[in-house]
RNA sequence: CCCGCCCUAGCUCAGUUUGGCAGAGCGGACGGCUGUAGACCGUCUGGUCCCCCGUUCAAAUCGGGGGGGCGGGACCA
């Protein structure tokens, strides 16, 4: 694979590259570069999760090194649970990410907690935490917070950390949903003052809800790999899904960012009275047919729910 | 440490003045209409009124105590 290729792969699908020209350049200079993602474990991995999962495996393919962080101080401070119980479930998150199709000699699964302790990283952290004001630490975890009404300042402590990681784990690119963007751009802000390299941040959009609605905790409008397979369809059928719309639907979303990037080719089972079988080699062919009307959201529905039931069987069997 | 304000359904809040069946909107569930969903229409669902004690025939409401949250003041050695 050479480096246009290598490029075209790790953008695809991509809501933004900061920056794409720092991207080129450490493809051309750099052998096996290392990226990774932090994870705060969690319980129910859902279709998010598994997004930048996606693009680990496709920076794998692309030579990369992957660490997979199991950022279970992270998770503690953002008051997901004991530690104890965080502990396990990120066990459980580590095989579910392997069953998933990511390859296990090319990633390292790293327990936050293995090193965000040590002395060095400590020290480092206070001296980070005179240059971040308060403002600017808050405003970074507007997107991530479970807490907004009465901030602890244990979430401050969260983007601090998160910067060191990116130092001290001697990242390259870290991969993220764009809800982290503030936070990658207070460290590659900060990081050259403490020493280490500013890592490219590569951002994946946040996908829309099952009810066409922003995803939401207290609505539970997402997929999860703890949903059976009958569950999967049952909320695939129940989904906001205009007819000829492309924009904002998130069944296209789920063509797009979870199938295609898993498949050479779609194929929809259809009755003859409403035209019989189809076959498409990419996206951009099913959102033509879609917007055309030429395809039914119900036969697109009974399709995207199987394929995803295909994706998921593996990661869901390791729950 | 002192002062003021707030806490009621999953969420946002009304109700507290003057004690008298616990309310609305949003959400959720189901059905109808649709070859999906949504929208629309219909039905249903909603509670430790922060906790405890007291007064009263009767307390979300009044009194006392406690907890949690927010804002301000004071201290500035």
């Amino acid at each position: 694979m050479d480096v246009q290729e290598k490029l075209s792969l790790i953008k695809r699908n991509t809501e933004e590259i900061v920056t794409k020209e720092e991207l080129r350049d450490l493809l051309e200079k750099k052998e096996e570069p290392v990226t990774y993602v932090g994870y705060e474990p969690s319980g129910s991995l859902h279709l998010g999760h598994l997004l930048t999962a996606n693009k680990l495996i496709d920076l794998q393919k692309a030579g990369f090194k992957v660490k997979i962080l199991l950022a279970d101080l992270h998770a503690y401070l953002n008051e997901k649970g004991s530690l104890e119980e965080i502990r396990k479930t990120a066990e459980m998150n580590k095989k579910c990410f392997l069953a998933y199709g990511l390859d296990k000699e090319k990633t390292d699964f790293i327990l936050g907690s293995e090193f965000q302790l040590k002395d060095d990283y400590i020290l480092e952290m206070y001296e980070l935490s005179l240059k971040v004001t308060l403002n600017r630490a808050k405003r970074s975890m507007d997107e991530v917070t479970r807490r907004k009404q009465n901030p602890r300042v244990g979430q401050m402590l969260y983007p601090l950390m998160q910067t060191m990681d990116i130092g001290k784990l001697g990242i390259d690119v870290a991969v993220g949903g764009i809800d982290q963007r503030k936070i990658h751009m207070l460290a590659r802000e900060n990081l050259p003052s403490l020493d280490y390299k500013k890592q490219i941040s590569i951002h994946m959009p946040i996908l829309t809800g099952l009810d066409g609605e922003k995803m939401s905790s207290s609505k539970e409008n997402w997929i999860d790999l703890s949903d059976t397979s009958e569950e999967v369809k049952q909320k695939i059928m129940d989904a906001y899904c205009p007819q000829g719309e492309i924009e904002n639907n998130p069944i296209i979303e789920i063509l797009r960012y979870h199938i295609f990037p898993r498949i050479d080719e779609f194929t929809i089972e259809r009755k003859e009275e409403y035209g019989g079988n189809l076959s498409y080699k990419t996206v951009e062919e099913v959102e033509k047919d879609f917007s055309k009307q030429e395809l039914h959201p119900l036969d697109l529905k009974k399709s995207v729910s199987n394929y995803l039931n295909k994706i998921l069987e593996p990661a869901r069997k390791k729950i």
